[in-house]
Parts: C-alpha cells; structure tokens; sequence
DNA sequence: CTTATTTGCACAATCGATGGTGCAAAGACT
DNA sequence: AGTCTTTGCACCATCGATTGTGCAAATAAG
C-alpha cells in the first residue's frame, strides 16, 4: 500500500476504498454506528481501512458542521509565573482526559485585549471558556453570552456568571497574622512596620487588603493608610515603590505583605541592588507561593491556592446550565519558610531515564 | 439596536441584509475586495453592516476551505515551569502579533503523547508546529511531515528538519567553571566534590554533560564517572538522588551543577528535611534561570538560555522553505548569584492602578 | 405466499467561507 | 451607432464532516 499521499485521508477516501458510503464511513469512525444500524462486520473493515490509511478526522470540517470544536479555552492573564502555568498545567489535564484540546491563551491584565482573545477563541468554536483573573470578566461574559458560550470565571469574580475563586479575605487574614507572629514576643512588630505592596483595584486585592487591615488592626491595634501601597501587579511597578520607601526610611519596614509572586519579584529586583545585611530583620508573607522562594534567606511565609480544587469545581459549575450566577470560595493555605511542594509535575511519570548505556543512574540506587 | 441575536451572524446575513451576494460579504472582509473590484461605497457599506451586527467570520468554515487556520502550535514538555512558561510567554506575543493564534500544549516529555498531541494539533490544521523540548522530535516530524506541516524544533534538535538550540556545550562549560571559580584558591574544590544531578539521555543533557566534564578535567584535572547523576526531569527523583548521596557521605559535595530548575526543586524538597547549618559551603549552578532561585541563601550562578533570541530564530527559519535540516546555536547568558533579570513580562504595560472603583462585583458570598 | 418488521445502508442537505468564472451594464473609442 | 474594455458583482462548486430521511433486501409474522 503506497499509503503515504501527501494529504490526509478524508471520509471520501474511504469511501471509495470500502465501497461503502460517505455517511457510513462517518459513523463508523465517530460512534454513532451502532444508532445507524451498521453491520458489525462493515465497521470493522472500515475501522482497518481508516487505521492502514492513517485517518484522521478534519475537525475543522466536523466542527463546522457540529459548531463544536472539541477545544476548550483558558484565558490567563500571563503564562510567565508558577501560579498561572501550573493552572494551566492543572487545567489542560483537566481537559485532556475528557478527550478534548485544551487551547491556553494570556491577554496581558488587558480588558480590550480580554474581550478580543475571547472573540478569536470564539470564532474557533471552542465550546467552553474558563475566564481567569481577567480584569474584566464581565467584559468578557457579555463576549460569551452573544456567542452562546458556556463560560466561568476563576481567580477573580465576575457578576453575570459563576466564579470560582480563593478566599481571599482569609488567606490575607492568614498570610497576615502569620507574618505579626513570626516575630518574637520581645521585638513585636509596630503598626507602621508592616506594609502591603502591590496588586491593584481588583476583587482579590481588595479581599486581601481587607483581611490585612482586619488582623492588623486586631493584633496591632492599628493600621496607618499609607501601609497599603497597591502598586499593581508589574515588577518594576513594585521595585519603584520599595525604592521609594528605601529612600524615605533608609530601610524597609520589618513586615512585608506582597501580593502576588509577580511583585516579589519587584523586591527582589530591589534587593539586588542593596547591601544584604540590611534585610536580617525582614519577614515577607507572599500572596502565592513559589517553592524557590519559599527558601530564600529571609523567613518567606506564602499562601498557596487550592488550584487543584479551583479547577476541579469550575468545571463542575460550568456544567450546570444557567445556574444563577454565584461565587465559590475555596481556601487557600498557608505555607510556612521553607517548604517544597509538590505540584501539577509530580502526577506525570518520568520516563526513559536510562535510554541505554548510562544503566548505572542514581534513581535506581535509592538507600 | 436589537442585533443581539443569539446566534452568530454570517456572512449569509450580511448578504441579505446589504443586497449584495454572500461572495461580495466575504470580499470585503476578508480584504480581498479590491482584487475583486468591488466599489469602494459597497465595501464601505458592508464594513459598517459588519460592525453593527458584530460579525467575525467563523474560522472553522474558513479554515475549511482554505485548509489554514490561522492557529500555530507550540507542543511543551510541561508549563508548570519558569522556562518553558516564559517560552509560552514569548512564543504567544510573537503569533498574536502576527495576527494568528497561539496554541500551546504539553506533552510531558512522553513520546507517544508528542505524537499523538501533534495528531491533534494537525486534524485543526494548525498553520505551523513549534516543536520544543520534545523526546522524540524525529517522531513528531514524521506525523508532521505526512501532513505536509511546516515546523521546526526548540530546545532539542531533531535529526530530519532544523532546530534552534541552546549552545548546551558552552552553557555547561561556563556553569561548571563559574562553580570552581566561586570557591577561594585556599579552599579550592577537588574534583569528587562537584557533582552533576539531574537531566537524562537527551542531546542538551548530554552536551551540558561533556561541557562539565571539559571543563572539570581542566581545571580540577580528573572527573570521576560518579559525579554524574543524570537522574532524569522529576523532581522526586532528584530528591531522592540526593537523599542517597547524603545517606552515603553525610554532606552534599560542595559544588553541584543541577540540570533544570524542576530537579532544582528536588534539591530544595531534599533541603527542607535537612538542617540549614549543612549547607554553608554549598555552590550551586543551575542549567536553568529562575529569580527567586538565584537569591537563595547559598550561592546560586544560573544559565538563562537566550528565549527572545531562540523563538526569533526559530520563527524565521521555519519559513524558509526545505532548508537542510540544520542546528542552529544561540548562546546562553551566565547569571551571577543575587540577579533579577527582567522577563518577558516586562513588556506588558500595568494598566489601571487606581482606576476609580471597578463595579463592585461579586455577586453573591458563599462560603 | 403475503404482509409487516427489522436490518443495513445510501442520498443529499447542511455548516460558513473562499475563489474561479461568467456576464450584464457602463464607459471608451472609432 | 457599433465594437471593445473595463467595472462591478453574482453564481456555484468546494472544503470534510454530520445527520435526517428514504428505501431496498432480509427476516419474521400470519
């Protein structure tokens, strides 16, 4: 069989090969023979044919008729940082194993740019879109509801349909009270020595903020404005406004809340350009969690998201049809200095290690 | 205006609704239309019909017809990590700017997934592959190849069309010399105490590897066979890796050059069952640039493999038709300890810091 | 041996856009 | 006025699959 045509083979092409028709071959190959009454034996040999030739389905044309695509859509923000590419490493599992694509596109914190993917993904025929910490969701909702598209928000809350997402308040509560007794009894943190940097006017911010305000004022009794310094969510945003505290105070307040991994990294970038000792004092609680920075020389207390969870009851909710639109919490965790956990990684095998002459790796000598 | 039909318009509505024929609608937008010699108040008018009504052309028809469909894949080992997300990240901007759709996907370093996922890829006729990092990219060529699919490979060179590869050699030659170089000439490194961990039988591994062994022989004048513990791309298996040698010497040796910042996690899961105070004399060398890791509390010298560079490389080669299949290098960047670089994120502009109040969402609290 | 069922499949319309071709009307030219 | 061009657009086949419908042949029922 000289099979190797340069172009795939079509339902015709099988057609013809079988002596059985178009819609025949169609049936066979996409299930729905056993409804049409297909002789057992005629699906078989189709079933051969369809494998010698190597066919495969063009879903361009099956989705054009169906108007479904078999791809499912994950707005992101950014890939570039651990939280969202292990959503969407989460997430593409997710899909994968309900045998449908999983299509990962970011659109930069942009509400134009958010309802424009979301129109691209679209005019593919997804049949699904999990919205995630999109600035504007709604935005993206009204996109959706004109083209029939089952949608949900993660991370951050929209109002005209369902969300999942963190507790915020609570994990800022947590993140926040972790911080203030991290330091010892006899050196306690003062009001104006523990300071919010970073994140922006959005639902989760605000949550965080407010847990932050919440504990700090039970604990310390009081919590001075000029603490929350929401410098949105680019690094050199954050780094600008630690330099300009460094500049004012010659030091950094003792007690650090940053949201988010993106601004860590702004601290970091203001870090490396100041001596080190001037940081023994410092205790920095993270809205995220990385595992590098969780071993970083100064006690670094993170709050990890459940994405495992968050993913998991999105695509519950997002079955329901037209459920009145409502916001699911899902708690976060606290993660102390020094931790390593697994992730999304961890449920894959590692394969192929020796792959031949290096049969003496250390895998295989575990003690 | 009462255009919010639930369904899509197309450009069958259009043609109804301006009186020109469905051919003409497509013309004019699709931009075709002066070829066609359509007036310029036909084009005019059914551009502003278009709008009104919201039209976008559904690609899955287009895509159909043309056998194009304007998606380009990149086929991932995984997300869940700073140098392949930053990968995405860069790989995205440079589609969407091209007016096409990103599509990325990961196959976790499976063969039989990468071809399968390249089947896929290829029954959405998507325009173009990026192929990185892959175990079998010769395996992915042969599905791609049967389809008549441009593509070309990132990270890990194939043997049958060009790739566009770190220079792994010369990567590991820096790394492993800025490791010797790091200790002080009264307490120089002997050669069993620089050790090598992680990666496997893959083309980078195995150049980084020689590198290390140049180098190390060099300088250090012998290289003990042991000292290179390829343990494979798992961050457990790493873990372990380490545990095992720990068990053995009761120390790590003094200097490690870790292949990839995932087996770096399996240092830190190792570290975080250990006491700190283990640790004082450790260097360690990263094949793989992540900021947090580069300001941990021992010295950390990190390779950043040039990504702008590998993706503008590897998008202008992959449009040269039926080059020779060939390697082309791009040189990494050694990165001191303490050094936040700048991303792919720091392109985007941070928008809407204050931005008045955002409608205050959140519909209903659940708990 | 008829009539009713069931089995097994073929036919043809359809999804929405593209692009080759044809043809009438308007304008140019002699 | 008659012929030749150019302009402006309509018609229709096509991409590859899905799906409602129809209809022979095989089998069962009477």
């Amino acid at each position: 069989m000289a099979n190797s045509s340069r172009k795939k083979a079509t339902i015709y092409d099988l057609s013809v090969l079988s002596g059985s028709s178009p819609s025949t071959v169609s049936a066979v190959l996409n299930g729905t023979w056993r409804k049409r009454r297909i002789k057992e034996s005629t699906a078989e040999f189709i079933r051969n044919l369809a494998e010698t030739h190597q066919y495969t389905a063009n879903r361009q044309a099956r989705g054009l008729r169906s108007s479904r695509s078999g791809l499912v859509g994950l707005l992101l923000p950014v890939h570039d940082n651990r939280y969202f590419s292990s959503l969407a490493q989460t997430f593409e599992a997710r899909v994968r194993s309900k045998g449908q694509c999983p299509i990962v596109v970011s659109a930069s914190r942009d509400p134009e740019e958010e309802r424009k993917t979301a129109e691209t993904l679209i005019s593919y025929s997804i049949d699904e879109l999990f919205i995630c910490g999109a600035t504007d969701p709604d935005g993206v909702h009204e996109v959706c509801e004109a083209a029939g598209l089952k949608h949900i928000n993660i991370d951050l809350p929209g109002t005209k349909v369902s969300s999942v997402i963190s507790d915020n308040y609570e994990g800022g509560r947590l993140l926040t009270e972790a911080i203030i007794r991290h330091f010892p009894a006899d050196r306690p943190l003062q009001p104006d020595d523990l300071y919010l940097f970073g994140g922006r006017n959005d639902h989760a911010s605000r949550e965080r903020i407010r847990g932050f305000r919440a504990v700090k004022t039970e604990l310390l009794r009081s919590d001075p404005d000029e603490c929350i310094q929401p410098t949105g969510y680019a690094a050199d945003n954050a780094q600008k406004a630690f330099e300009a505290f460094y500049m004012r105070h010659g030091k950094l307040p003792r007690g650090l809340f940053v949201n988010s991994s993106i601004n860590f990294e702004g601290l970091l970038r203001f870090m490396a350009g100041h001596p080190h000792e001037n940081f023994a004092d410092l205790v920095v609680g993270c809205y995220d969690y990385d595992p590098f920075a969780s071993f970083l020389p100064f006690p670094v207390i993170m709050i990890r998201q459940n994405i495992e969870e968050m993913i998991a009851k999105a695509f519950e909710v997002i079955e329901e049809l037209r459920p009145p639109p409502k916001v699911h919490l899902v708690q976060p965790e606290l993660v102390p200095p020094r931790t390593a956990l697994t992730g999304p990684l961890d449920a894959l095998k590692d394969i192929d290690l020796s792959g031949g002459q290096d049969s003496d790796s250390a895998a295989s000598r575990s003690a």
